[in-house]
RNA sequence: CGGGGCGUAGCGCAGCCUGGUAGCGCACCUGGUUCGGGACCAGGGAGUCGGAGGUUCAAAUCCUCUCGCCCCGACCA
């Protein structure tokens, strides 16, 4: 492509609401543009990289034996109404009508859909395995749109459903579509990791996920550093604290500790001067469908996990108690909470009941409570509700000890059984005659959401800086002025470089060259070509990786090889493992 | 949905408090000088001040309503 021709809008300052680098750099880099919230625009640059996506990913999927369909976008409400999500969605869920006054709604995903061919087409267990797969828009109305590409309300997604006979058959075909994501990930050039995640309300027994490991992520996760073990904070777990040697009878009894004003654990512990490890961090849940609150009780340095609270307490979600909750609770003021007397259930963290002497809010404004032992002082149930965080000793094995990271979650994949299957009647006869569910498992790459994870992962101050399997072209060429010859030989390398079939992008503006180093930078293509006068007459070009961080820095390698030269790096670049 | 903030030229912003000719930088157009890390000079085009209503002799500015957008929380690829 030559750039003079091409629409590639790149400027100088960002949109003002632009806070992530992904978003900042595909927006002055002219890869996409904001249409709405959460919606976008693919620049020409912006769909190259997404079809570099799409292509790994297709072809991962094929390779792996699933076959793509296309799936319509615009539903009849029948379907969600059948399994229960036209409701369960809420809000997310794009509805409208058509011209006689019928429901429908935009899939934001397609299990319904996908379980309606099956229950249509899948009839015998000689007709499983089955692996269908998509990529295609999606479409939810996300509470809260936000990072550019990272979270939007009409995005790219690939989703692939697998059909099974059996349990055994079900593992297989995950498995499969977990060694598909490896080589996926891995082709795209990005450091991730698979962690065992939280597999929602939908039920599923086994989930995973891949989350690319960036800073600026939104999703904790922690992994341990002897063995594999790694896990999403909302559902990792830490091994449970050794047995204390003191024994409650042996603690001094409970004392009265006055602490004017002092509420929050830091504040506490400042006045007391004491460590947040002695304290224990009372709060009030309120479960989903009730009115009555929960106590847990973890230690004070600890964080609770409300998504094991949920499930400690069999519920789907769980809601942080109201101030007006906890003083009728608690009879006192906000951060005053405590288990000692306290008329409700309790829930206590492991290691917040291996605490023997414990300072703990006394029911009471501006009062604690010190020398407080679970057992002796109050009593509650002892589970694992606690996110494990960086410094935890890991449950998986026995010298590890886990710390956290940050991720972006850009695929997830699940068994489902037979959640769908049983609701909406996709049955099967198996090899003794019965009829049973098929028994399912859905994958999901995001692949727009990739297009904006891969910069957040490779990115410096100047720019992107592409893996060259998603680059949207390869290599960059600047020729630097107007002298016939540094264009001849431009134009030559360009068309050879294409004939190798190396994707080039020729800067062939009539621009000063600090502009086409500037937005070469910018637009990230791994390896940037100059052309000038002064080192053709040394029958030079200079090649220089993106990567390379001395702008001065550069090889030098004679005009006639360089396509060969160049060619050679793009192909050894595409390498994987 | 709770909390906070913003809508003024294509982009980034000032002006609003204290009503009175709508401004700056970038980008764009014309001419000239430049040309290895976002050049300079001169000239020029471009804005229903998000929308509706109100107060006023007069509203970008004050009041009411409304729409859109962003940030922090609960959700997800």
């Amino acid at each position: 492509m030559l750039f003079s021709r091409a629409l590639i809008p790149t400027v100088k300052e960002a949109p003002g609401d632009a806070t992530s680098a992904s978003h900042v750099f595909l927006t002055r880099a002219g890869y996409v543009r904001k249409v709405g919230a959460g919606i976008y625009d693919f620049l020409p640059l912006g769909l190259r990289v997404l079809r570099k996506v799409e292509r790994i990913v297709r072809s991962e999927m094929d390779r792996a034996g699933a076959q793509e369909v296309l799936m319509p976008v615009l539903l009849p409400c029948e379907y969600y109404k059948e399994t229960g999500r036209w409701d369960v969605y809420g809000d997310v869920l794009f509805r409208l009508k058509d011209r006689k006054s019928s429901d429908y709604n935009l899939a934001p995903t397609h299990e319904e859909i996908v379980t309606d061919i099956a229950r249509r087409e899948i009839k015998s267990w000689r007709d499983m395995p089955q692996n269908l797969y998509q990529i295609q828009t999606k479409f939810r109305d996300e509470p809260r749109p936000r990072g550019g590409l990272l979270r939007c309300r009409e995005f790219i997604m690939k989703d692939a459903y697998s059909f099974d006979a059996t349990e055994e058959g079900a593992k297989a075909s995950y498995e499969t579509m977990r060694q598909a994501y490896v080589r996926a990930f891995d082709r795209m050039g990005l450091r991730y990791r698979m962690v065992a995640a939280d597999s929602g309300a939908i039920g599923g027994n086994t989930s995973a996920e891949f989350q690319v490991l960036v800073d600026s992520g939104e999703d904790a996760i922690v992994a341990c550093d002897k063995c594999e073990y790694a896990a999403n904070v909302e559902v990792a777990t830490v091994r449970a604290p050794a047995a204390s040697a003191t024994q409650a009878g042996e603690v001094a009894p409970i004392s009265r500790l006055h602490t004017p004003g002092a509420g929050a654990i830091d504040d506490v512990a400042a006045v007391l001067k004491v460590g947040a490890c002695d304290m224990l961090k009372s709060l009030l849940y309120v479960p989903g469908g009730s009115t009555d609150v929960v106590m847990v009780v973890v230690r004070g340095d600890h964080s609770v996990n409300e998504i094991q609270v949920a499930r400690a307490l069999g519920v789907a979600e769980v809601f942080f108690a109201t101030e007006a909750d906890v003083k009728r609770a608690t009879g006192a003021a906000i951060g005053f909470a405590g288990p000692v007397g306290f008329k409700g259930r309790i829930l206590v963290d492991r290691a917040a009941a291996a605490v023997t002497a414990g300072i703990a809010g006394a029911n009471e404004t501006d009062w604690h409570l010190g020398n407080v032992s679970h057992g002796r002082d109050y009593s509650g149930e002892v589970v694992d509700v606690r996110l494990a965080a960086t410094g935890d000793a890991c449950a998986n094995c026995d010298a590890g000890t886990l710390t956290a990271y940050k991720g972006i979650e850009a695929g997830h994949i699940f068994i489902l059984g037979t959640h769908y299957s049983a609701k909406m009647g996709a049955t099967f006869l198996d090899e003794a005659q019965q009829s049973r569910p098929v028994i399912m498992g859905c994958y999901g790459i995001g692949v727009s959401r990739l297009v904006a994870t891969a910069i957040e992962q490779h990115n410096d101050a100047d720019g992107i800086r592409w893996p060259m399997s998603l680059a949207p072209y390869q290599v960059h060429i600047c020729s630097l002025g107007k002298d016939a010859a540094v264009l001849d030989a431009a134009k030559q390398l360009y068309d050879e470089l294409w004939a190798l079939g190396v994707e080039a992008l020729w800067d062939d503006r009539d621009e000063r060259p600090g502009v086409k180093f500037k937005d070469a930078d910018l637009i990230g293509i791994p390896l940037r070509v100059t052309i000038g006068g002064k080192g053709l007459a040394a029958g030079n070009i200079e090649l220089k990786p993106r990567t390379e961080p001395d702008p001065k820095k550069a090889e030098f390698i004679p005009v006639a090889s360089a396509a060969a030269v160049l060619a050679a790096r793009v192909q050894s670049a595409l390498q994987v493992g």
